[in-house]
This record gives C-alpha cells, structure tokens and sequence, in this order.
DNA sequence: CACATTTCAGAGGTACTGATATGT
DNA sequence: CACATATCAGTAACTCTGAAATGT
C-alpha cells in the first residue's frame, strides 16, 4: 500500500472502516478454519444464551436480517449444529434449538475468536484494549437506538 | 433491536465491525446528498493531493482496487470532475487530472463528511475522539503492513 | 382485517479474482 | 521475456427491499 491522502487518514470513518475491513477478515478467516461462518457465530450463541426460539427471534437477537436467518439455518441444520421443529402453539413457527454437537461447535469458535481479538488489538496495552471497547461499546450502543 | 448476547457485545471485533457499519451509512448517506458515492471522494482526494496520475497509481494511492478504479473514474469523468487523457510518454497509461469542478466537488464533500464525523462521535468529548482516532490509526497502520 | 412468520428472488456497495489486450 | 497498465466479467459476504404464502 502507497500513501494515502492526508484526508483520509485524519478522518475517523475512514479509519473506522478500514479498521473493520481488515478484522472482518481475520474473524472471517477464524471462523473458517472450523468451517463457520459469520452468521453461524451469532446465531449459535443466541440460542446458547437465549435458548430455543422461532427464527424471528433469533434473527433480532443476532443481528441478523430476516432473509438470511433462513440461509444461516438451512447451513447449521445441513450440519446438525441446530434443530428446526415446528412449534404446535403458533403453527407459523419454527422453533430452532442448539444441538450437543452446535454447543461443541461453539465453544470451538469462541476459541477461534479469542485469537482473532488478539491479533486484532495486539499493538495495544491492556488499559488500551479495554478503553478502546469500552469506547466502542458506548458508540454502538448510540447508534442503535 | 432487541438485546444481544453477552458474548458478542465483549467481543471487540464485533463492536468495531457494527459500529463501521452504522458508520458506513452514514458516511454513503452524506456522500450521497451531494451525488457522490464512496470511491468517488478517495479518487478525488487523491488527485487533489497527490497530482495527476495513471489509473493505477490512483487506486493504489486510494485503497481501490484497479478494477473499480475504472468504474469510479467513468462516472468521475462523466460528471467532467476528473479528465482522462493518455500519456504520451507510456503509451498504456491514462493520466488522470482533477478539473476544477472536482475542486469543488471535493470541498463540498469534505464538508459533508465533517457533518459526518460529528455524527459518528456525538457520545465522546474532544480528549475521547482524539484518543479513539489515534488509537485506531495505530491499529490501521498495524494491520496495512 | 391488521399483523407476524417463514421463505425466496434480487438489488446495491465493497473487496477481490482471473482473463485479456496493450504496451514497456 | 517478465512486467505494468487498463479493461471487463464474474465471485463472495453482507445488508436490505419487496413480495408471496401461511397462520394468528
């Protein structure tokens, strides 16, 4: 990479995007070396963390969009990491629970990620890493509502 | 939205890759209100600051890639904001100039991003975003080598 | 009827790969 | 010949829109 214009790199957005540029391609790297993908993290630990739950659901909860829960879990299904019933109180349902082997699976990438934060935030200290979340946090938490 | 898990909301490269998101709205949302989208304002930036140049040298400069230096450039100098004549001293370069009125498209968008910028970091205090900026700089220069 | 859920088809911006034609 | 440039076609992951079918 050449210089870039002084511009840029003054602007915070630009840094931010860029930024995010290259750790989604380190947590998308991670996550397939045990064959995952992006979605499948978030949606896993949903259902970890919130238990089973129609596709609606887990889609606000995961941050993902509608139409591509319905991707995410036909993926998760094919390799039996989840499991899609029909639920018999509101038949427009699917109810989608974690299986045995989706909890394994977890933990797996919860491993991979670690090393993923890791490489991430490598040039900073300790107080740094947890400022700069904290920061962060702060701003997404502002952007969402 | 509603509440996210615990897992995710620790993970830094989670809150960054989301908060870009959001940023990269609002950023292509600014740009737009002046007809501009996102490669148009690196490529012009360049320009300005760099000089004339070949196609490839603007996108190396930019952080675009070569094959929508092209696209970029069509539309650029189908608004006359950049013109493109070959080079007479390498037969298989364009040079690319800024014209005038790309001057001042660029300051129009420059003013659109500050707008931009203000948004991004409403919740920090002047210390916080001069801190966030440095250290995400930091991060960018780490993860560009 | 208004509304929620699941599903599919596709668009739009970004980043990138690969092939080709042209020229140094 | 190796290499650089400009161009085009196409892929991939992500976010989102719109519409249809089903059910509450």
């Amino acid at each position: 990479m050449e210089q870039t214009p002084a511009r840029l790199m003054a602007l915070p957005s630009w840094l931010l995007t860029q930024t995010a540029t290259h750790t989604h391609r380190l947590v998308q790297e991670e996550l397939a070396r045990s064959g995952a993908r992006g979605h499948h993290y978030r949606v896993l630990a949903t259902l970890e963390e919130f238990g089973p739950a129609s596709q609606a659901t887990v889609g606000r909860h995961a941050g993902v969009h509608l139409s591509d829960v319905v991707a995410a879990l036909n993926e998760l299904a094919e390799l039996d990491l989840v499991e899609r019933a029909p639920d018999p109180q509101d038949r427009r349902r699917n109810v989608i629970t974690i299986t045995p082997a989706g909890r394994r699976q977890l933990k797996k990438l919860d491993k991979r990620l670690a090393e993923a934060q890791e490489e991430l935030l490598a040039p900073l200290s300790p107080e740094e890493r947890e400022q700069f979340t904290q920061v962060l946090a702060r701003l997404l938490s502002h952007h969402e509502r």
